[in-house]
RNA sequence: CGGGGCGUAGCGCAGUCUGGUAGCGCGCCUGCUUUGGGAGCAGGAUGUCGGGAGUUCGAAUCUCUCCGCCCCGACCA
């Protein structure tokens, strides 16, 4: 008889939420730890999420009219200094290149040798290095705009790593623009930010709040961040998604320069926006549970595993062929510009074979034995269900209903995720109350998103974060303008703002 | 970077206080029996005890030092 067990990770959520999360990665196999500091090795099904992000998102810029290109990793110390308060941001956690080359010493000990003359830096972020090309191609108004994306790596020394939420490099894209007017930057500012919205609600089932960061949440350099905020099930904020309008701060920084329609020089205005391997990490908070991974359909590695019942020393041939023609069946389909992606695992291991595949998150589970064939069925069992709920299907409706399922999966996961956010999220206007909320919240329980009243002190804000680690994530655009009274001073408040504790 | 915990087989851990042959469970390999939701029995393989230095006849165990991981903070573009 097989041990009961009632959960497949451990701990569960409610027992150690911190812990959990290291287990879901470590059972599904999606990522570990390397032997450098801060940086994960993203194994094949880790990052074949990631190449499923990339692609859709990849085609989603292009749809706006943005190309790629790559930049250096390396950028010379001095760019970082051509916005102060970019210098200020960042020159804390940068890796520094001071050599070129190694030698041998006598120990057969390798030496850094040949240092050079301006050490140069990992880029953190490349705003300064691509506004410098930018310089270069920008003379005249019919030069822009300037729509430019690229796919990289950076480096942040950052001094506590969490797999893919914060490691010390990590993979993202990084969209550049560069515009002759104010209006036409602070368009595509919002532009971008409403398709990673549209991206992570309908991809990653993550339902997002948009709003602006406040003054002293900002990206350093800009005149304005705006993003995207998602609920995690410990009930903790996590921004998914930051898209900045950066003035023209960058611009005389880096001396983009052109002469407009009047003949006259004018400095450009520009924008970054930026997502990365960060939201995978999110997207594994939102929707997984105590028997591991749970992957949105739309990103997942593979959709369906068939899992032929094998039995050791019989010829299983017919079992063996029967699957892999209803692979070849499933194959066939599109679902989002993706052909089906199906596995086969005839391993004979037993029971353990199908809690692999759960703890691996993959949509649709199929058991494919000899009575069903004789049926004409399968049997099915679907992520987002119980692990021993499965149903016994005709096989030509499985088959044709494939995409369907599907859809259904990633549509019940959205909407699971955005009822316990609506849940979780509260209107406070008492300052007790508030305190009260937070107070005790901790470990698998940070309390909620409350949307309260904020009279735009930054020492409101300060007392706050200090008093209860909770902090304004943004400043709702949906939410509508109302007078109220500040949940720390009382004082005049025209808005309410979202707090939470955040990651 | 501050506080705490930890590092022993692929994974999870005991052994460390009190120095004396390297252990357990799971996994893995082989065989037989099983098989529609984490199988059973038997046999077997696998270790620079995180690295370095020291004390000692002898170090996983004691001392120093470095590295890494996890948690709580601070920081977080």
């Amino acid at each position: 008889m097989a041990k009961k067990t009632k959960a497949a990770i451990s701990p569960t959520r409610e027992e150690d939420y911190a812990q959990w999360y290291q287990e879901v990665i470590k059972a599904s196999d999606m990522s570990e730890n390397s032997p450098v500091r801060g940086c994960m090795v993203i194994k094949p099904w880790g990052f074949a999420i990631w190449e499923n992000i990339s692609r859709q998102m990849d085609a989603m810029f292009k749809e706006t009219g943005v190309k790629n290109a790559y930049f250096p990793l390396f950028i010379p110390l001095s760019y970082l200094e051509k916005e102060a308060e970019h210098v200020e941001g960042f020159a804390k956690e940068c890796a520094v290149v001071t050599h070129h080359k190694l030698e041998q010493g006598p120990d057969g000990a390798l030496k850094p040798a040949g240092e050079l003359a301006e050490p140069l830096i990992v880029r953190p972020t490349s705003e300064t290095i691509i506004g410098e090309s930018m310089s270069r191609w920008t003379s005249s108004y019919r030069d822009l705009p300037i729509l430019l994306n690229q796919w990289a790596n950076v480096v942040r020394w950052e001094m506590r790593t969490r797999m893919f939420l914060r490691t010390s490099e990590f993979l993202w894209q990084e969209g550049h623009t560069a515009h002759a007017t104010k209006e036409e930057a602070e368009e595509r500012t919002l532009q971008m930010l409403d398709l990673y919205a549209d991206f992570v609600e309908n991809w990653l089932a993550m339902p997002v709040i948009k709003g602006e960061k406040t003054v002293s949440e900002r990206f350093p350099g800009a005149d304005n961040t705006t993003c995207i905020e998602a609920m995690m099930q410990d009930k903790r904020a996590l921004q998914a998604g930051t898209s900045h309008f950066l003035g023209q701060n960058f611009a005389k920084g880096s001396d983009i320069k052109f002469q407009n329609e009047d003949g006259e020089e004018a400095y450009a205005w520009t924008t970054s926006w930026g997502t990365s391997t960060r939201m995978i990490g999110g997207m594994i908070m939102v929707h997984s549970d105590d028997d591991g991974l749970v992957v949105p359909p739309r990103v997942a590695p593979a959709h369906v595993v068939i899992l032929p019942i094998v039995k050791k020393g019989a010829d299983n041939s017919a079992v063996l062929d029967s699957a892999e023609q209803l692979r070849d069946a499933l194959t066939a389909k599109d679902f989002h510009g993706r052909k089906i992606t199906v596995e086969i695992d005839s391993r004979d291991i037993g029971g353990a074979r199908g809690w692999e595949w759960v703890k691996k998150g993959i949509p649709v589970r199929v058991e494919l034995g000899p009575r069903d064939i004789e049926n004409n069925a399968v049997f099915m069992a679907r992520r987002d269900n119980a692990p021993n709920e499965k149903e016994s299907m005709d096989r030509n409706h499985f088959i044709d209903g494939i995409t369907d399922i599907l859809d259904q999966i990633q549509d019940n996961l959205f909407q699971r995720a955005l009822s316990f956010q609506k849940e979780h999220t509260f209107s406070i206007d008492s300052t007790e109350e508030f305190y009260d909320l937070y107070k005790k919240a901790g470990g698998f329980d940070n309390g909620a998103f409350v949307m309260a009243h904020w009279c735009g002190d930054a020492g409101c804000e300060e007392k706050v974060k200090k008093d209860l680690s909770v902090t304004i994530r943004c400043i709702p655009y949906d939410n509508p303008q109302e007078e109220g009274q500040c949940i720390c001073c009382g004082g005049k408040s025209q808005k309410r703002v979202l707090f939470a504790k955040a990651y």
